[in-house]
DNA sequence: GGGAATCGGTACCTTTCAGTACCAAAACGG
DNA sequence: CCGTTTTGGTACTGAAAGGTACCGATTCCC
């Protein structure tokens, strides 16, 4: 059990893998980038541990180190890597003078999809994991992501009420009602895993009630 | 550096420390879980070592291995400890024939209240970093409270429309909104430590326009 | 008051895991 | 085609933490 499987048996194999071949910077980065997120979901855990990390994704742990500096580098990296992924679907697909209804059908079916989603769990508690030890962090996705929709929606919703449609006094505080409506009680149940991943059917309905209440709630009259 | 503080210089130093008190049973108990409690708002994490227990509340290894039977033990008691102080408050004073509004208000200001303290921040911690290792600890830990408190909320807003005040299809899903529209924003904001814990005015104005969205929202017409 | 049970404290063992060093092999460049 | 650079693989090191054993001291109970 020395090492080495290449130069194993025989001087050169010349069928057995086709070739471990080597990557290049960042096509390594990337292979270490997915395993970790798929880990990080599989094993249900922040972030994986480098052996694992390595193991599947080949690569040794110079990789880790030359690519991303360490542990805290990848943790930055992974967690640029998911929000990267799932905070911009937030903000597409609406401006601020669109229907309102039609406005937060999409917003809502926007989050509940992405945060609901296997990756958004993980993101999620990747982030509250170490938010004491890097408060930076904790603050530059939250602006990246929470606040800037929260931003969006209040916008849409200063711009309804300009029109006349709804009446509120502080728009910044109702979009922070709506969007918690729209986390409801499926999110802590996700969180929780006391339920797999929604139903396109179960999230039209959850919107559709969530859009009605807030609504009537916040109709002028 | 052998070992001993007692033993050490005199035969009896009879002044030194008062005397290292040798607790009974409970009192061990309960000064660990305080210790583990305190440590884990100030580390910011779910569980602190055993090491860092011990220091604070006296006794030794020996001490959780008999209490708690290991760590997941005091996982348990700990989580119970938390559980049963912060719980318990969201289904006090309330019945389902009080005033719908009243009810609302008292469900909306007791969840922030416990929820966005430091503990109810802890709690939160500890019962999503493990609901993997541990899933039927997580259904328990939601079936005692946030389940309990769901149910009696669907339960108030059933009366309520039996009596005709309110008008919506399905009462558990409304019950869900509206405790997603209490945690809002706000509990995110917590959870990621970005403010600090609320004051009562600002528990008051929140729960003043989440009642009063929602109000109107399910509104019978 | 003396013996037995229990509790407190320390040391040790084991595991896990991040970080680092070093060696071998492959790609690159002249 | 050979040497340099870069990349992959393994092993070692050290720290952190949980579990366990053992010794001494205290308390309880007969």
């Amino acid at each position: 059990m020395q090492h080495d499987k290449r130069s194993g048996v025989g001087p050169t194999p010349a069928s057995a893998t086709p070739k471990p071949r080597r990557l290049k910077h960042g096509e390594r980065r990337a292979a270490l980038l997915r395993a970790a997120k798929e880990l990080s979901v599989e094993q249900n855990v922040a972030i994986p541990s480098l052996d694992a990390i390595i193991e599947r994704a080949g690569g040794s742990r110079r990789s880790i180190y030359t690519e991303f500096g360490g542990k805290e580098g990848l943790r930055d990296a992974l967690l640029a890597e998911i929000s990267g992924e799932i905070l911009p679907a937030l903000h597409e697909g609406i401006d601020r003078d669109m229907d309102l209804r039609a406005a937060l059908i999409h917003f809502a079916r926007s989050l509940v999809s992405a945060l609901m989603s296997e990756h958004g769990i993980g993101m999620s508690r990747l982030i509250m994991q170490d938010s004491f030890s890097s408060p930076a962090r904790a603050r530059t996705f939250y602006a990246k992501g929470p606040g800037k929709g929260l931003k969006l929606l209040a916008d849409i919703l200063e711009a309804a009420r300009a029109r006349g449609e709804i009446a509120v006094k502080d728009c910044a505080s109702a979009a922070a009602c709506f969007s918690g409506m729209v986390r409801g009680n499926l999110y802590l149940e996700r969180v929780l895993r006391l339920r797999p991943p929604l139903s396109e059917a179960e999230i039209e309905a959850h919107v559709d009630t969530v859009v009605d209440i807030f609504l009537e709630g916040v109709r002028a009259r």
